[in-house]
DNA sequence: CTGAAAGCGCTAACAA
DNA sequence: TTGTTAGCGCTTTCAG
């Protein structure tokens, strides 16, 4: 509508043609030398720099993406921001992106399905080269749709259920077997499983990992002990607090599928009048930031978090490069991380003053 | 280089030409079906529309605004994502950001003045309309450019020295002056402060509510009890930590300049044996989700974050509509929220086995 | 080594 | 009500 863009006092951004204009050659030429491209004279060269430096001139990425260049941008399609898992991936993706100039386009679907699809649509649709989707809710959806285009895309920390994309994510049955594990040989037979959305590929892993602990370790599986929730703290909190005012005798111990859950059985315990880990041990899954500063420490399953944004990147990287290269997978490798939240079942009424 | 998009397998997406062949009409004519133009006649829409459909037809956005449309694109300059502060000044952004049907371009300096600058030059520069600054570090140094190129953009939580600025923040004088009142209306007296980086203007006006506070509770301002930290966790753990060590007899109370820096406090405190509140009372700022689940739950002052973003927003897109519209300044109100990290100090000693 | 010219996909006068 | 025609700023043949 009414687009004030060329009043009084508004500079004009310089053009390539002003920067070709003012050092006497032509545009192509000034493209040539900001493409890096090898046969220009040097002294050329020099001039062309002078007065781009001069004229503070910066190209215009639209008109240069729309010419048949690269537009530097892929999208980013994220659940939410409001806890630090999603942030360190990023920072893993960022990091990456900035080595190879690359910018981001945000879009945050907010656990909302329609949003995501209706974001994938409109992503995939010019601007951007290429997609990253951490832990989105349906890809199924719309993946079909990008595979149609051969558009390059990669999913974090979530599956395909055509196993036709290429994915990031972590040994999910694996974390979960050794945390399940670990707190058996803690002394620990009752544990109790907080799970994610059981939409969710690794959430099912997870719970796998756990079952199959069990049973390795000759605890028997108990469906009273596991309650489902879906990855967020409020749900956790709940869930936990109905297990443990439903569950007699009470468990020993609480495996959450993520750290978020964790807080919130955390929250729940300790309303039961249980501390932590003296009545009860609480470990959780992600190693997000806070859990090393919530009270006491968390023990957690770590992702790798960072370095799977950091290979997504290569990943998508690559595809944008050679779009006929076919879909890997990477699962990157959990590890436990050993903190406050957990202690053994055989000690308990021994050893109270721990601090 | 070699760019592969013409490989054999992929399909090519539809244009503006491809709809206005396939429906029978000039591409002036789709384009005005697209931009909601009044006076085309009902079948000719309904045509158009229809082949949009089938062609699966989505506009190319850089086309469109290299053209001179909207790009519907912002800008937005954040200083990291792995702590709750941005994230929840994100989701207001998001919200009032999808209600105009606009994206966002993000930018992540990591804290680091020089890639924030090269960033503002290149955000400035085409794709988007508008930028929105979250914390920035050292704003001075290229706001002249934006504002000489008359480029819209807002400030959020930090302000220009200039103040040419439209800027967004919340009340830090008043917040940090409640909050020291507070403590010393629970009896302290002895009240530690830990600033933010001094560099930033609501770490200076936090600290001047702080002093102003002392000043009229008749409670003698300490320099020996004022250190500085940077808003980081690390930091603030390490100040308190060293404070602790050095001043005797030891402050009853801390007032850290934001929530993170409180959580490196507590973690100072407790190291040194100190229990929270009973021994030490700890006060944050801003409310980030984490404030209310560390152990004990912190009172802080709250920034209405969330808030912030959508105001911040409605700014910007005011000053996209209306580009000689002055620079505007909004400072929102801060909140006391009383938790758990604060105690009283009459009652010191008496009260020993709150949970 | 460099310039001219043809677009990339779209919008916006200006005609018709 | 609709079509024609210029560009937007840049890259990229194709000639020199």
């Amino acid at each position: 509508m009414n687009n004030e863009r060329n009043s009084p006092k508004e500079k004009q951004r310089a053009t390539i043609d002003d920067v070709a204009r003012a050092s006497g050659v032509s545009n192509a030429t000034v493209s040539r030398v900001l493409s890096g491209y090898e046969f220009v004279k040097e002294t050329t060269r020099a001039r062309v720099l002078e007065t781009v430096e001069r004229l503070g001139y910066v190209a215009n990425l639209q008109a240069r993406s729309l010419a048949g260049g690269r537009s530097q941008i892929i999208g980013l399609l994220v659940p939410n921001l409001d806890n630090g898992y999603v942030g360190t991936i990023m920072q893993g993706i960022d990091r990456e992106l900035a080595r190879a100039n690359y910018d981001v386009l945000l879009y945050t679907s907010h656990r909302h399905p329609s949003k995501e699809s209706f974001y994938v649509d409109a992503i995939a649709n010019g601007l951007t080269e290429g997609l990253l989707l951490i832990a989105p809710l349906v890809p199924s959806t719309y993946l079909d749709a990008l595979r149609g285009q051969n558009f390059p895309y990669v999913l974090i920390d979530q599956t395909d259920a055509t196993e036709n994309s290429s994915v990031v994510d972590a040994t999910n049955y694996q974390g979960a077997y050794e945390a399940t594990r670990y707190l058996s040989q803690l002394g620990h037979a009752r544990i109790a499983f907080v799970t994610g959305s059981l939409a969710v590929r690794s959430a099912i892993d997870r719970l796998h990992g756990y079952k199959a602990a069990l049973v390795d370790c000759d605890i028997p599986v108990r469906e009273e002990l596991i309650v489902e929730g879906d990855y967020q703290q409020e749900t956790g909190y709940e869930v936990a607090k109905s297990l443990l005012q439903r569950v007699n005798p009470l468990p020993t111990a609480i495996f959450a599928s993520n750290d978020l859950s964790a807080f919130g059985a955390m929250d729940a315990a300790r309303e039961c009048g249980l501390r932590i880990p003296d009545d009860i041990s609480i470990i959780g899954f992600d190693d997000i930031p806070q859990a090393s500063f919530v009270y006491p420490k968390l023990t957690t399953v770590r992702q790798p978090l960072e370095q799977m944004g950091q290979v997504a990147v290569k990943m998508l990287l690559e595809q944008i490069e050679d779009q006929s290269r076919p879909p890997q997978r990477v699962a990157l490798a959990t590890q436990l991380v050993i903190r406050d939240s957990c202690g053994s079942h055989h000690l308990r009424g021994n050893e109270h003053e721990k601090n």
